[in-house]
DNA sequence: CCCTCCCTTGACTATTATTGACTTTCCCCT
DNA sequence: AGGGGAAAGTCAATAATAGTCAAGGGAGGG
């Protein structure tokens, strides 16, 4: 069955196919008029399509001279824990960030200084806004959860 | 997709790049007649490329033989930042932590990967708590100051 | 037949760039 | 010392992009 998103998908990898660096730029008005589309029928394909789990990054700029930038990257087997932290996202304690990160840096995902950042964040930070608002236990864990798997999801877009 | 500023402020990286000691002096209105644009099109550029969170520092003059100095500003000035932090808790928005990692990237304070954590830490997981109670913008700020505070202070830990 | 899951659209919002009118500063000449 | 003119600064208006979100449509499965 003919889909406007698979067209423009595969315009989208055939152009980046054809790049040097897997890596285009292009402008989302300008393709939005070249399929005859609404513009954010591009940021519908790039969500679906070109997202991290599928092995893309996408940068862009709004504004005069605004752009898209698509990156093809590599994934690998760190996605079943972003899985595992969006299922538990309220539950996180501070024990299992620190167990995850002593994994991570285990398995060298990432290095010891990578992992004292991770710790900076996700533990160090969240111990020191006790005076504000937002400190029910839950919230600082699905804050805590919620730091943490960004911080992941960059390291899987990091790899290699 | 052409942009001016951009163009300029390539043009004026070049010439920090090439001058002994990372600092040039131009005029304003000579610089906007060479790229043949507004003269406050170069404040434009200034105020978005050369601030402080980027690294550098501008000085001027006006009046009669007045000039524009723009400066690199050195490694040393790491701990400032954490003071202006203390400072500037509840203005700290997303595009100035943008800035802020670029530039101890590019200073290689931190590896551009571990600047890919900070902006997970402080950008990305901050856009996703929406839902949850404590979203007002100064909150939002006030926590996203403390967490990139903390992520310095181990950056800094760790070089001494 | 109806429900669900994609897809598609458009109205509204946010961000970035560019310009020009007006303001401020201060060197230099008288 | 004072004033004129030559800088640079500020700010708001406009234009050019991209992003978000919610509502509607249609095809296929139960």
């Amino acid at each position: 069955m003919y889909s406007l998103s698979d067209d423009i998908e595969q315009h989208i990898i055939k152009l980046i196919d054809g790049s040097p660096d897997q890596m285009i730029t292009i402008q989302r008005g300008r393709l939005a008029n070249e399929f005859d589309c609404a513009p954010s029928q591009i940021n519908y394909v790039l969500a679906t399509r070109f997202n991290v789990f599928r092995g893309f990054i996408v940068e862009s700029r709004r504004g005069g001279s605004g752009y898209v930038r698509i990156r093809r990257v590599p994934i690998d087997r760190l996605e079943p824990v972003v899985v595992y932290l969006d299922d538990n996202e309220e539950s996180l304690r501070e024990s299992d960030v620190e167990d995850l990160v002593s994994w991570l840096e285990r398995e060298e995902f990432i290095t010891p200084r990578e992992g004292a950042l991770v710790r900076a964040a996700t533990i160090d930070a969240l111990n020191k806004v006790a005076g504000l608002d937002f400190s029910s236990v839950a919230d600082r864990n699905r804050l805590r959860s919620r730091i943490f798997r960004e911080i992941l999801l960059q390291v899987l877009r990091w790899v290699e």
